[in-house]
DNA sequence: CCTTGAGCTTCCAGTGACTGGAAGCCCTAT
DNA sequence: ATAGGGCTTCCAGTCACTGGAAGCTCAAGG
């Protein structure tokens, strides 16, 4: 197969089939005209290298991931190592993205979104306490 | 005050506040020696910066922000907007996560994590489909 | 046989938002 | 005079591609 159909069926584009084989996760072999030439296998792996992609995998997770494939006296346990890994690494970005959701959609409704410039979006940014009355003085620190 | 005492004070390394003079959010004053010259206000849009930055807004989004904090006659309405937009891309990637995060969990509680070989995780990135039991013989290829 | 167009090749540059490091100037204290 | 720390600039690297230019190859049509 040429890469243009590898694409097509692996759903990975020609250019990032080729930067993954610059960086030696895949290794199709040349035919006489110099293009690429990829077998079943390796349009097996690039399918495998799409889908760990798709679950947020790094590249070397992927690599890491790929190589244990690969290895059949590989241990389940390091593969469930990398996933793991992975997962904590996802549930803090969504607990990061929560926070910042959190935040910010109460600074979303609270503003009135007229014609008028006070807003208490700019307020929260500029230092502004959310919340905070400005009562006798002595305000947080 | 030079670069490193508006770092401390507004939580930015000198590196990343030299970059943003660079990409025109801020514009300090220089010294004779040639040192950045910051003033309060300086710092004050240094410490904004860094909380729309850390509300996960891009750099174009702080800038437009920052012009509206800027701008007297501005309309909530433009503030809103923006806070909105990036809300709306919180979301997407909130729940493109937790879409992977699902998938994953599954897996990894799928998997024995052991010393044998035999991996759900590896399976289903080879392409196997999840709760398919290879019941009489035809299973997938 | 020639042309045309699609498909393939390589290489270089840019993305976002920094971050690290090198080389060198400035200032203060000893 | 020297040592150090802080400041300056500029260049390169990060991550995972993506776009584009220049040029070769191949199949089909005239």
């Amino acid at each position: 197969m040429n890469i243009g159909e590898v694409a097509e069926r692996s759903g990975i584009p020609p250019k990032t089939i080729r930067y993954y084989e610059d960086i030696g996760l895949v290794r199709p072999q040349r035919s006489g005209n110099g293009y690429r030439t990829f077998r079943e296998t390796d349009l097996h792996k690039l399918a495998f290298l799409g889908r760990a992609r798709a679950l947020g995998f790094s590249i070397e997770g992927c690599r890491n991931l790929l190589s244990l494939y690969e290895d059949e006296t590989r241990e389940s346990a390091q593969v469930k190592a990398i996933a793991e890994e992975h997962l904590s690494a996802i549930d803090d970005k969504i607990a990061q993205l929560q926070a910042m959701r959190e935040t910010l959609s109460h600074l979303v409704e609270a503003c009135h979104g007229d014609h008028r410039p006070d807003c208490p979006i700019l307020k929260d940014l500029s230092g502004a306490l959310a919340g905070c009355k400005p009562t006798t003085g002595r305000s947080a620190d």
